[in-house]
DNA sequence: TGATGTAATTAGAATAGTTCTAATTATGTC
DNA sequence: GACATAATTAGAACTATTCTAATTACATCA
């Protein structure tokens, strides 16, 4: 039910090619992707930063913010706001909504029951094209799940 | 389909009692809330300060934000935010989620078809308390609509 | 391989929305 | 009307993010 990996993806940096959806592949993209990939927690710009740098010392955040930027607009990973918090980054691909533990500050991947869409629920107008979607919840988790 | 309006709400500032949801309202925050109850256009805190001037000229910024929030806090408003742009504020108490129409920037209410609501669709784990759900989508309406 | 143009990276400054601080003012209660 | 408490104010401070200009890496083509 709750989970926070995806599907198939590369987990090491070494398994990355050197393009993906279009985009060139430098040392400081894999590092970054790499980071994402291995621990799927939804990391800030800045953890991300703290990670990195232990791999590729001489990056800078601002690369890490380019790098960030590049991959979501790729389509290889997506940003998550909570609301006015840092942004997050998550790699998992696949439709699914993000729900924050209050107690734990944790956040989850919540993914929809099978073949239901939010956009079935809405009473949208006819021919409107929604193409970025953002679901966000917060709430409390039951004790030991 | 596509609305800005909700509840049946006081819409003058002169229609808004002393005391709401156990919040005192001062005049800066009867004057805030009525900004919001007049157009619902879902302003940030800075039009929401500029907009309000023109009724307490002396309000001060750092007292909108104050407002606003408490208005939040007390469930008289929602805060709604896309990606990292400014808050904006929504005076509809009812559920519904956001639409961004790409092309003008206006943001439309959207609300449920009868009966459903959004955590029908999703996997939940059992037990979880979802608090507070925020759904935002990005899109482009049909010409004309 | 070497030159060349383009794209990516870097450090640091700048920006913008928001929050904080400390002082003042307003409000409700006894 | 005095007192305690809460709200407002102006401005400084904060923080996540973006911008700038210079440097470096990369890919292509001779």
């Amino acid at each position: 039910m709750v989970s926070n990996d995806g599907e198939a993806l590369p987990t090491a940096a070494k398994e990355i090619p050197s393009e993906l959806q279009g985009l060139r592949m430098t040392k400081q993209r894999r590092g970054v992707y790499s980071i994402l990939l291995h621990k799927r927690d939804h990391p800030t710009a800045n953890e991300v930063f703290r990670r990195v740098q232990e791999d590729i010392p001489t990056i800078s955040l601002a690369t890490v913010y380019n790098c960030l930027d590049a991959l979501v607009n790729h389509g290889l990973i997506t940003r998550v706001n909570f609301d006015r918090e840092p942004s997050r980054f998550c790699v998992n691909r696949s439709s699914h909504v993000h729900f924050k533990d209050k107690k734990t500050g944790t956040i989850h991947d919540i993914s929809f029951k099978d073949g239901c869409q939010i956009t079935d629920l809405l009473d949208l107008p006819n021919g409107i094209e929604a193409s970025e979607l953002e679901v966000t919840i917060r709430g409390s988790l039951p004790k030991g799940s």
